[in-house]
DNA sequence: TAAGCTATGCAATAAAATTGCAAACTTATT
DNA sequence: AATAAGTTTGCAATTTTATTGCATAGCTTA
């Protein structure tokens, strides 16, 4: 039994082909890959396949999406501490029931200090929960 | 000289009915929205000028937009800390540049305190900038 | 092996973002 | 004031990304 399989197993995602060849290649390239990129990366694939086959990684816990999608793009009014360059910004909520967006105003999102070598333009942050207004 | 036309002055923004209507609401609801909601909010305006008014007032720095958008959905394996709820999860880098997105797995999301009646259940946070691979 | 559930491929649709172009409108200039 | 030059708007259309329906093929299990 292989690495592969035996992820695949743990997580009690049955082992296919498709399966075993797009998880071997996001244990092998380590990094965040699109449905684009993937579909070139197995030309021989079916989209729908390599879709069907994440959404079934993601609920299952073997990869995690990022964006863990918002929807449309939201638009809100900028603040004073708003930069042009929008760093050291406010943290947004989402609520999950009345999927309405709220600026956080009060709150700045934290400095990150990144590896060497990264230069930092913009830091957005995207809280997703319930709402007080959702809670009965 | 009304708030509005002030505002759109300072900010070199011509002064037009559609922006000015657009702005006031923006002022008036103090919370974000899609274009669609926008659209539906103003029935008689076009969507397209909708969306191109947001785009300058993004442009100008009147307005910020929430996701500054990455593009498509991005996956990637989940590492060890990985929970399911996918709370203290790590950042992701996005470079500009290369447009390549990067776990930043040796980063933690800091906890944040919302205010009360907030239920938080997810935290993203996206920084982007320029690796270090893209620093010529 | 037959029945039943699961995965895949293909076609199609839906939703959101974005562009091209011409007409309407503003502004600057003569 | 009249015209030229530039900007904004509306409409139509396209692109991109996400998603679903359905029929077929493939496992699994009784």
């Amino acid at each position: 039994m292989t690495i592969i399989e035996k992820i695949l197993s743990q997580k009690a995602v049955r082992i296919t082909p498709m399966r075993q060849l797009l998880l071997e290649y996001l244990l092998q390239e380590q990094k965040p890959f699109g449905l684009t990129e993937l579909e070139n990366s197995f030309p021989k694939a079916d989209r729908t396949t390599i879709y069907r086959t994440l959404k079934t990684f993601e609920e299952k816990g073997i990869i995690h999406s990022i964006y863990n999608k918002l929807g449309e793009v939201k638009y809100a009014l900028c603040k004073e501490h708003c930069t042009t360059e929008h760093i050291d910004q406010h943290p947004h909520f989402q609520c999950e029931q009345c999927k309405q967006v709220t600026c956080i105003d009060n709150l700045v999102i934290p400095k990150m200090e990144l590896p060497k070598g990264y230069l930092v333009q913009e830091i957005t942050m995207l809280i997703k929960g319930i709402c007080s207004d959702c809670q009965q």
